[in-house]
DNA sequence: TGAGGCCGTTTCACTATGTGGAACAGCCTG
DNA sequence: CAGGCTGTTCCACATAGTGAAACGGCCTCA
């Protein structure tokens, strides 16, 4: 059965299981960096070669991917970005907190970043930077685990019980990283009464990033701004008055619409 | 046929009709600013309304689709975006050319954008700009008539034979623009001897834009770049700077690999 | 209050459609 | 030249998607 290597769950209603695994293909040629080989997409997939064979067809007609002639390798084109960046450009919640977030990196000269909770991740969706720094935080549409990143933490420490969620999240974690439950669930409790979390060796290894959480209509963190900066830079006062801007533009922004 | 409503020559090879159905409802949820009610979607594209809503269930099963529990109206995801975010992270174009922008707009003051040509179309890929000038310029991933954008102007001008797709691309602009073939084919014979193309009204009917096309590997035009400003102050000195600081970051550039 | 649309959803018999095994062809490596 | 990789093509089979029609909830208007 292929949906249990997509990790698919038992397939509960009826769905167009050559949709499904169209997506799959398509996805996984989103993710991989470079052109991949029809064998390495079948076994990494679980299909059979005709079958991702013949989807790859399709989508090279309809002109989501390409096929690079000398190597006859594939890849998800240019239209398949199109496709999702008509998203983004509209989406509310990125729109109201753009601004906000321009604000934010003129007064504290730090990198600033909006991320919305999705499963026990987050996903970064935007960002404000000095150029020559923009290298050196996540890219736009990365995801990261929650208690892994300062924003994941600050939403975390603002839902009433975060004990589940915290242990997946761990569990999703670079074991490296020695997360402990106890210690972690400590974090949080302080972070929920200082109002924001402050992590430092996560996601981003050299640097400290403070976040909070903006509440969703239901009173719920719906999303998380953050700012980052090298740790040594990030104390004092510098570090005060960092908070301060953060504090102050979560309050200005107040209630976000969910993205 | 559903199939002529979408446009689609007669499709030559096999391919998957339920994945070309799908990606055509995905990709009208995309371009929809607003989330839409499954019977607009079935009548614009032509096919049975159990059909969509079988097509839609499968996409919201894996996440590219959300519905609207009040109005009960369908929309793409922010996974829809994610998987596009990854393609434009690692387009080698764009990386190679994103520093380059940054310099020219310090340098110039002015808005700056990389296009790419697709089909008789350009796709605006990145750009550079002062914050407060941002919200001028088209977005990311919209696509505009190659004729009607300095930029196309700039990549049909370096083509041996453009007559045909400049006459397709005068049929794609809105009539208001007034573009005759004549006219149209002497601008472009002016920007290949001057070695850029200049465009008031076009696309941003307030600015005049300048560009100038990048080589790709074979020597045909593959990019563009293009600088952009209010037509009042791209004059005089101001836009003689322009074009030296343009066809200088060009020359620097030099051929670039395709999109 | 109730008739009449318009909506999203569900059902189901039919067969067109996608499936996957196997055979093919081209390219390297040993 | 043999052997193992590729990506590609073929085709009989039955599964998986299709579309017409029926359902039921929510409006508006008489």
């Amino acid at each position: 059965m292929w949906n249990s290597l997509l990790g698919f769950k038992e397939s509960e209603g009826t769905m167009d299981t050559t949709v499904a695994k169209g997506m799959a293909v398509l996805e996984a040629l989103a993710r991989a960096k470079r052109p991949m080989r029809l064998a390495a997409l079948t076994e990494q997939l679980g299909l059979q070669k005709s079958n991702v064979h013949r989807l790859l067809n399709t989508f090279m007609e309809l002109g989501y991917v390409q096929q690079d002639p000398e190597t006859s390798r594939y890849f998800a084109s240019l239209k398949t970005w199109e496709l999702g960046a008509g998203i983004i450009s509209t989406n509310s919640l990125r729109r109201s907190v753009a601004p906000h977030l321009q604000a934010m990196q003129e007064k504290t000269r730090e990198t600033v970043m909006l991320t919305v909770p999705v499963d026990d991740e987050v996903l970064f969706l935007d960002r404000a930077a000095q150029v020559r720094a923009l290298r050196y935080v996540p890219l736009n549409g990365t995801r990261a685990p929650m208690v892994f990143t300062a924003a994941g933490r600050a939403i975390l420490s603002r839902r009433p019980d975060p004990r589940d969620a915290v242990a997946r999240s761990i569990a999703a974690c670079p074991p490296e990283a020695g997360f402990v439950l106890s210690q972690v669930l400590e974090d949080l409790e302080k972070a929920r009464r200082d109002g924001y979390a402050s992590l430092v060796g996560g996601f981003t290894p050299w640097a400290r990033v403070v976040a909070v959480a903006l509440p969703g209509p239901g009173g719920a963190p719906a999303a998380a701004i953050a700012i980052s900066g090298p740790e040594e830079r990030m104390a004092g006062d510098h570090l005060a008055e960092v908070l301060d801007v953060l504090l102050a533009t979560a309050a200005e922004i107040g209630e976000v619409s969910p993205a």
